[in-house]
DNA sequence: GTATAGTTCGG
DNA sequence: CGAACTATA
């Protein structure tokens, strides 16, 4: 199954020639497609393919494309110091497409990359395979962005865990990862004179002067993230148990966007804190010890993200928990705007809002504060939020970020409850005691005392005025009462049970199918602000997108002010690589079991023990506005991973309703399609219905030639 | 001191 | 809802 192995020398054996895959694996180090195509002694050629109009409305925001911007730049120069002639990059609007060109154009005959659990990337990856198994081409896939393939982790009946406790329990007994591969000594790229590449530009001229800023605090490229990874190692982390609370993210690890662009490998990470816990352990320093496993949990949060993603493709646009589809969500952009803007009243909200429209970066607790303050006191539809915390952020996950929001609007069996708001006031004084984090994002704050920093509406009116604080003209008073967003809570709550009950009432009475669509939550369209232009530009190479929609203010992305407690020092980094010594790791399983909860007729719901049935077939009148579809987000599980995820029929996203099957499950069993008309439209292969568990199982196994 | 009801809070 | 924690008998 593995690929061939015969020649170990340096030399290149004539005739191979594997083309390298990058996408969100941006390391040379333990990067398994990497490894096993420089083992094969034949020519290398890493390839890179930009084609950003496949992620539909979630073309990637301006700091996401500037890190990755840098982290190819960063890859480039690695991969040339190891001899390759240079990464070739491709500016398509297709990925397929430009990827089977490339194969071609090189005459490559291996094409080897490392997987990706969301549902497109599955869909995707699944037409490269056929398609160039078709012409012969070798093409094999890796784990390199997981410590366990998600069909690995089943629970004692075989099922995929439907918690995280329990995931992440059954992860910590299984026997630890494999080792993290070492760089290959020597790539050999051959000629590649006969192969164009395009030039990629991720920003643009107005975007230029705030990444400027970007490159002040962050360094990104693998060997970066390395440095950043030690740093924590040696420094934050014993103490994270006491300080991972903390609104200042001195003790965060600020490794998500490494690890969301894959220039950190998670299983380096899990091997060298597992290191450290057991020195700890030994030393009897228990907070050390717990440390460690606190952020391991954070790490872990991020594997089960993509574990529910690939259990529930349409985890990332539609709730997990099927009664949250009847919850009437406000759609309210004047509340959207104020809340982006950092202007709603509450100042932790507003610090934590500022903070991210400046640096594109907040700590995993405040993630929590403003997008539980989003769903349950504006009642805004999480997807909104989701969405901006894409745009905005550096760390930007879409899976990470799905199950943050959907944890928070209550979506997920062990989620948040949703009739449960937090107060900003008392959890600012929990997580900004002093009151220093609201002070730095609102200088118009800054000289109130500790005791109304987080509740300036109580203030006496002498305090205010000696504070130079006018409420109402400085700082905004509350945009909305807790006590009037409680109760507007509570009675949304129960209109959604009577909305659920009657659904279900209706399924009982046989009205299932071709019914379903009338009861079903009608899709929310983004604001205008959110929409990208997605479809705009026939790809030419080179062309950047923008938002471009009225009412988008540019500044909205713009970086305002960046405080020096972000810049980090950058230097010069030179290769190092240390001895590279042969691993033997085991091929992927190809046996995977994954159909068995299809067959199930009814389960429990997980959070009210009510006994739910799911019409699988309901299809969402998801046309009209496939345009904005989004997945949903969530606040993040940053702190070590950043930012912020059952099984469904067994079936694959499928863009056509599946023939009249009926699951049940505790979550909503709709499949409907979760990519972008732009991605669909244009491959009509992709319309059928494709075994999950097939495609997993293709995704998984060698792929030579079969059939 | 323990036993226990009430409370908080968490992927 | 259930574990962990706290206030009270």
């Amino acid at each position: 199954m593995t690929a061939s192995q015969s020649s170990m020398s340096g030399g290149g054996e004539p005739g191979v020639r594997t083309v390298v895959w990058f996408r969100r694996d941006l390391r040379v180090e333990d990067n398994p497609a990497l490894a096993a195509a420089a083992r094969t002694a034949g020519e290398v050629v890493p390839a890179y393919v930009w084609s950003p109009e496949e992620d539909g409305p979630y073309y990637p925001g301006r700091v996401s494309r500037w890190w990755l911007s840098q982290s190819l730049k960063h890859l480039d120069a690695s991969l040339r110091r190891l001899g390759a002639c240079r990464l070739v990059t491709r500016r398509s609007s297709d990925a397929v497409v430009a990827l089977i060109d490339l194969v071609r154009s090189t005459g490559a005959t291996h094409l080897f990359f490392n997987r990706l659990y969301d549902p497109l990337s599955l869909v995707r990856d699944h037409r490269v395979k056929e398609q160039l198994s078709a012409e012969g081409i070798t093409v094999q896939s890796f784990n390199a962005d997981l410590l366990y393939e998600p069909w690995e982790v089943l629970d004692d009946d075989g099922f995929p865990f439907t918690m995280f406790a329990p995931f992440w329990n059954r992860c910590l007994c299984m026997p630890d990862p494999a080792a993290p591969l070492l760089p290959p000594k020597r790539i050999n790229s051959g000629d590649l004179s006969r192969c164009p590449w395009d030039e990629l530009i991720f920003e643009d001229e107005s975007e230029k002067g705030s990444n400027a800023l970007l490159a002040r605090a962050w360094s990104p490229g693998w060997q970066n993230a390395d440095k950043a990874l030690t740093a924590f190692l040696d420094g934050p982390l014993v103490d994270y148990s006491a300080n991972h609370k903390k609104a200042d993210s001195a003790s965060t690890s600020l490794l998500s966007p490494y690890l969301h662009f894959g220039e950190l490998s998670v299983r380096k990470v899990f091997h060298q804190v597992r290191m450290k816990q057991l020195m700890w352990s030994n030393d009897g320093d228990r907070a050390g010890e717990e440390s460690c496993t606190l952020f391991l949990r954070a790490i872990g949060l991020r594997e089960y993200s993509r574990y529910l993603t690939f259990n529930h493709p349409c985890s990332l646009e539609k709730p997990l928990l099927s009664h949250l589809r009847f919850f009437p969500w406000v759609v309210d952009e004047v509340h959207f705007k104020v809340w982006r803007q950092g202007r709603t009243g509450y100042p932790l909200v507003d610090a934590g809002m500022r903070e991210l429209w400046a640096t594109g970066w907040v700590h995993d607790r405040i993630r929590v504060v403003v997008s539980s303050f989003f769903v349950k006191v504006l009642q805004l539809p999480w997807r909104w939020g989701m969405k901006y915390f894409w745009d905005t952020l550096l760390d930007a996950d879409l899976e990470s970020d799905a199950l943050g929001w959907q944890y928070i609007s209550g979506s997920l069996p062990d989620g948040r409850e949703l009739d449960r708001i937090d107060n900003p006031q008392f959890e600012g004084y929990k997580f900004d005691p002093h009151g220093e984090y609201v002070r730095r994002w609102l200088p118009e704050l800054a000289r109130l005392p500790t005791e109304w920093i987080h509740h300036p509406w109580d203030a006496p009116e002498s305090v205010l005025q000696a504070a130079g604080v006018e409420l109402g003209s400085n700082y905004p008073r509350p945009i909305v009462e807790l006590d009037a967003a409680n109760s507007r809570l509570q009675g949304a709550l129960s209109e959604m049970w009577e909305l659920e009950a009657a659904s279900c009432a209706a399924i009982e009475n046989g009205m299932e199918e071709g019914l379903g669509d009338s009861t079903d939550e009608p899709p929310i369209d983004f604001p205008q602000e959110l929409r990208m232009e997605v479809d705009r530009q026939p790809a030419q190479p080179a062309i950047i997108h923008t938002p471009v929609v009225a009412g988008w203010r540019r500044e909205d992305q713009r970086v305002p002010s960046m405080t020096s407690s972000l810049i980090r020092a950058e230097t010069e980094l030179t290769a190092d690589f240390g001895n590279t010594s042969e691993d033997s790791r085991p091929e992927v399983p190809s046996n995977i079991h994954l159909q068995a909860r299809a067959e199930r007729e009814e389960t429990v719901d997980g959070a009210t023990g009510n006994t739910v049935r799911v019409n699988g077939n309901q299809q969402q009148q998801n046309l009209q506005n496939n345009m904005h579809r989004v997945l949903g987000i969530a606040p993040s599980i940053s702190e070590a991973s950043s930012s912020w995820t059952g099984r469904e029929g067994g079936l694959v996203p499928v863009w056509s309703p599946p023939a009249a099957s009926v699951h049940s499950d505790p979550y909503t069993a709709d499949e409907a399609d979760i990519s972008s008309r732009s991605y669909l439209d244009r491959h009509q292969q992709s319309n059928t219905m494709m075994n999950w568990s097939q495609l997993s199982q293709s995704l998984t196994t060698g792929w030579e030639v079969d059939n």
